[in-house]
DNA sequence: TGATAGGATGTAAACGTTTACAGTGGCTTG
DNA sequence: CAAGCCACTGTAAACGTTTACATCCTATCA
């Protein structure tokens, strides 16, 4: 249907080759020849043919990015990430989301296989045996916040354990003795490390008592339900730790409408630092993870591995997480560390 | 690098021809041959070349997805829409977000021109003369919440209108003749039309006042300074209408600071209904906009002009908003009509 | 029995590029 | 002046599919 190659070359009175030269800068090229060339793929508004390019070189200069069902901020910010990287490198995104179930993925596998040149997964529910299954051995992965077992896979995680373990710390040390857990979706890679990180703080300090873990599915429903058990609960917990920010905002308009006061009577934190989390009331104490750059961070591991095919040595790396003290915890800003 | 269909041929020990009549379902083959290629191409986990396909067909089965440089759960809402649906007809999505400036806009439309079959562009910021020039005029597009000049693309907008005017209307309703508006980023389609809906109907009612138009951008941090402004006016507005949650979060979060009740002193109302809305103290009234329906109404429209190439007559259409009535504007949920 | 239809299969051209290889011609060098 | 080099350009093969066309075979029908 478009202008092919062949047209540019006979408006400018060349040869395909020499077409081909001056589009990709490749081989030498008289300078007027150059220049006719140019005009005549200008004025004809030639674009080179995608495919025809990727089947001859084998390259597609397009990443596949496979995501489960995510929703709010998290998703917008690591997508934002990842393609900002990729952009910066001529790389376009693929991308497939709202995974829940096995065959979901491998459908969405096998689609994309052949149309990417690597593949960014991120899928913290699963684990990564239906990868293995069916995915091309030599395409190049990397797996976001996904639960890893050997070293067969470049990953990148978020240090939840650490997150988790320095926020139920910071609460120990404002002297809360009673500090309610609501956890994140079972089966969920980051739900588990939150939770090991509050236990391991807690039994530390001999505080940790398991009917003060709430069931959570990260959704601003549970930690509204959440809530209520809490406060049936006595002697009554003196701060409430929720997996994620979402759930510490349910966990907030439910106390208010019972009438408890935060950080009066309750603290509250939360963990991801999404956007509103400051202009809650009280502003919400939470844990900063750098979405965004986590995405960029995973991306530019992946175009690396792309790029020197050669057999990389895999890493695991963990992104970092720091506290971030408002006031929903009861301290005064200024004091944070 | 990977399997070829000639390699699957051998193996089955027929020719490339049958092969592909299988692997496509297209022509007759005998059921004892199909068996045999089937066996041979999962035995050799044999995926097809994508690129080589769509030289041949010259189709990718791929759609463009032209986004701006978009925050918060907007963003997230509608790629949900667009890539569930574009899923169920067995395309793939190509993202390509974050543009601000006519430049980049120029340069991703390059990009993706041969790669895609259609092109779904969403950019409430820019005028669409970009799109004419760079755009391969026989690739279908879909303009999403773009402001529309002529009847030579299809579009699909939100009812910003509508649903500004029916929510300064509702405030009207409840007695408030000083109702402040905190407008959305300039230049913005969304914001222009939102800005006109409340004038429209406080004009209609004789209570606009040029003061009572506070300037925003759409963060949350707008929202917080436009309340600074509001409390310093006199007499004081008694109602304020956000043009979009992200700022009426912020507006709540000042009023909580300078110690005025809301809805008690001041009502305030937002646009967009995003999830947390509903978990705000107090619930935030505001106006829903199902962003995902509208993503994935759109990518139907789409794949509609991708798959009847004819020359479809280009159509306009309006997603409905509603009023979604709960506390902040001190009208008691279940009265709401 | 011979003609005919049509099911099953194979052969080879085409899609639009990139690139190895093979020329050209002009210039330098011995 | 021959030889060699270099900058430039063209020719044609290759990439992995799909598909029009040709071929073969078997069954049906007059």
């Amino acid at each position: 249907m478009g202008i092919t190659i062949k047209e540019v070359a006979r408006e400018a009175g060349v040869s395909v080759a020499t077409v081909s030269r001056v589009i990709n800068d490749s081989g030498p090229v008289n300078e007027a020849t150059r220049r006719r060339v140019e005009r005549a793929a200008r004025a004809l508004r030639y674009v080179p043919h995608g495919a025809a390019r990727s089947l001859i070189t084998s390259k597609t200069i397009t990443l596949g990015v496979l995501l489960p069902d995510l929703f709010g901020e998290f998703f917008s910010e690591v997508i934002r990430g990842i393609d900002q990287r990729a952009q910066r490198d001529g790389y376009h995104i693929l991308v497939s989301s709202s995974h829940r179930k096995k065959s979901d993925i491998e459908a969405a596998l096998q689609a994309m296989s052949g149309r990417v040149d690597g593949l960014l997964v991120m899928s913290p529910d699963l684990s990564i045996d239906a990868l293995q299954a069916n995915l091309p051995e030599a395409l190049p992965v990397v797996l976001l916040n996904c639960e890893v077992k050997g070293m067969q896979y470049d990953t990148l995680n978020i240090d939840n354990f650490g997150g988790a373990l320095a926020m139920s710390r910071h609460l120990l040390a404002l002297g809360h003795e009673r500090i309610a857990f609501v956890r994140g979706a079972s089966g969920n890679h980051d739900a588990d490390e939150r939770l090991r990180g509050y236990r391991v703080a807690t039994q530390e300090a001999g505080m940790w008592e398991a009917a003060l873990e709430l069931d959570g599915d990260f959704s601003q429903a549970s930690g509204h339900e959440a809530v209520r058990q809490a406060l049936a609960m006595s002697p009554r917990p003196s701060a409430l730790f929720a997996a994620n920010d979402a759930m510490a905002i349910g966990a907030l308009s439910a106390l208010r409408e019972a009438g408890v006061d935060v950080p009066g009577e309750v603290a509250v934190t939360g963990f991801d630092d999404i956007p509103i989390s400051k202009y809650l009331s009280p502003p919400l104490t939470t844990v900063r993870v750098g979405i965004s750059e986590l995405g960029a961070q995973a991306t530019a591991r992946l175009i690396e591995a792309v790029e020197e095919n050669g057999n990389r040595t895999k890493r695991k790396e963990t992104a970092p997480t720091h506290l971030v003290v408002r006031r929903s915890c009861g301290m005064h800003p200024e004091n944070s560390p």
